[in-house]
DNA sequence: TGAGCCAATGAAATCGTTTCCAAGTTAGGG
DNA sequence: CCCTAACTTGGAAACGATTTCATTGGCTCA
């Protein structure tokens, strides 16, 4: 119900409950091997029979640290962010660090600010998606950061620790997969070229066609966000266009849902009329059409080895160099792409 | 990078260099218009000069508070969880707090530990889910906890605020709305009673069977867990099984992964072969078959509402009675339902 | 038996703020 | 011009823990 009013016991308490000192106290807590084992049962006792716990508050103020550290994203509901988020978790919390979750909606005010709220006093340390990895406002804050930061799939102009994802290779070998089944029409729909997943994908996207001595199909790529609106709007587009693409992949597991939508709008049917993928095996990717096939990655490994690289550097010198990891991609086939139309059947226009 | 050598600024350089005492410069912070406007600008200068911040461990140890909310959850990967996240996250920031996000992955032994450790100072308040409603582990914390909190969906044998949903009614509308259609084999697959939104659920269920004076058809509810696995096993044996049913109820957004997963593996159409029904509007839900017929809820609101709630709480008297808020859900007609085969061709077998 | 050493403990300083209290300053009214 | 009230300000005491330093006491060994 209500707050206590009386308020909680605190260490002085316990000291003279159990007639000790409060340093015996402390050094029981903290230290207990220095402690003779009958004062320590005196002080076990009066722990328990106070109810004693120790205020975080003090002990952050007295420490100097507060064992937590700032995640902070785009969007907690993107399922790829909260993979993550979990990932980082569950290796943070074994060294007894907790999370601090912050929402910026992709803004970079908001961003700005969280980095700066936070890193005095309230983190030890942080992990973030920065979306706006141009943005001055931004630079500036993370530049001066008074706590260990590690990127996640984005790249600033400052030597940070990172962790990232090979989406070229990723998406060289999906383009390569449609091309082998004979698609050259092949659309893509991504992020914006400001974000690191955006400019990596479509250097893949091109690879793809360059290797193979093929004109890269410059009209089908649309590049500029991941929301789901945009995937919807530009699918329309591609599909209503004249020469439409015979195969598309939804660079963007948000954008897929819109692409989708468009996909059902304009009934166009899997893999017969259109073949497709997609970037990451979010629950939408696994169970439409019987599963699309996907450019896969380790998305909690992502928020391990983030949590890694962190806490190295909290507890390592402060003068190691920054370190890039780079996290593999592997494509996972479903049932959602197949030879075009024209490689099946006659032409018919 | 690494971590800054030099210690920051504390409010007593700030004191030296501005040439004002230290109490000076706290009151130029928190109460400037107690200060003299010379005296303030020349704090203002040494403050910009040092790059003075104050640092948020101190403050939360003088001022007793730490403006940070726990919030304690199942699973953040669930898009309701984290819709509720945002909700809350969105209310409580404008008040200037943070959230503390923990994922207990709904194991009672994790949930009894985030309230124990979360409780000492390093959170002013609590939102919750807690999954374990029994558990007596859990419920001897809840009893003496020593912040305000509220408890999202869920219900236990004390006087907390709460935030829930009136499940029982909208389960009742989907499952007249299938029987108006002509369904009387109607199978429901939701949680197990021992948290409420399964309790309740199946109450709807029931209710609208017994109203119309029509026989509940218990050997078509399954009742055990959220997770889309049971989701899935219970769906292949529902459609498996004799007498199988002409319409299924998803009482969960993950539930539903697994069903749409069996219903795809069985070759099952929707809504020709079976009427399909779910809770919350998620991606999934509103992409597959071109949208699903699904009882949504505001989620968003659940969260801003618990946040409302523990705001007056923390900032209110400490004596208010325990208020619990019902939100309403609405039903949303996709394309996933359709009068029984029966009804639209003369019965076959 | 006494010197020396180690282990265990108490007392006090400290972390960086906020806040209380008293003192000093200013302004206004009689 | 003085007295009082209202502002401002400085100094110091919290907040609740950790940690250093000094002291005590017990033990060993010569």
């Amino acid at each position: 119900m209500g707050h206590d009013l009386e308020r909680s016991a605190t260490i002085r308490d316990v000291a003279a409950v159990s007639g000790v000192s409060v340093g015996t106290v402390s050094r029981s807590l903290n230290a207990p091997e220095t402690v003779r084992p009958i004062t320590l049962e005196k002080v076990r006792v009066a722990i328990k029979e106070l109810g004693f716990q120790p205020d975080a508050r003090a002990q952050n103020m007295r420490r100097r640290n507060t064992l937590t550290i700032g995640f902070i994203v785009n969007d907690i509901l993107n399922p790829i962010h909260a993979m993550v988020f979990k990932g980082a978790e569950a290796e943070l919390r074994e060294s007894g660090y907790w999370l601090h979750l912050v929402n910026t909606g992709g803004k970079a005010r908001q961003e700005a600010e969280a980095i700066d709220l936070l890193q005095h006093g309230r983190v030890d340390g942080l992990l973030m998606t920065i979306n706006s990895e141009q943005d001055p406002r931004c630079l500036e804050r993370l530049k001066k950061l008074r706590v260990p930061s590690v990127l996640l799939d984005r790249e600033i102009a400052l030597d940070t620790d990172a962790v990232r994802t090979d989406h070229a290779s990723g998406m060289e070998q999906a383009v390569s997969y449609l091309l082998d089944l004979g698609h050259r029409r092949i659309g893509l729909i991504t992020a914006g070229t400001e974000i690191l997943p955006g400019r990596e994908r479509i250097r893949g996207f091109n690879r793809a066609f360059v290797k193979r001595g093929l004109a890269v199909p410059i009209d089908l790529i649309r590049s500029q966000s991941l929301s789901a609106d945009f995937g919807f709007r530009e699918t329309i587009d591609l599909l209503r266009g004249p020469d439409r693409p015979t195969a598309l992949v939804a660079g963007g597991n948000q954008l897929l849902v819109g692409v989708l939508r468009a996909i059902e709008q304009q009934g166009v049917a899997i893999p017969n009329d259109l073949s497709l993928v997609t970037c990451d095996r979010t629950d939408l990717a696994t169970v439409y059409a019987g599963s699309i096939t996907v450019i896969d990655r380790d998305i909690p490994e992502i928020g391990r080895t983030a949590a890694q690289l962190l806490l190295e550097r909290i507890n390592g010198p402060a003068d190691w160099p920054a370190r890039r990891v780079v996290l593999p991609t592997r494509l996972v086939l479903g049932r959602s792409c197949a030879p075009p139309a024209a490689h099946r059947a006659p032409v018919t226009a």
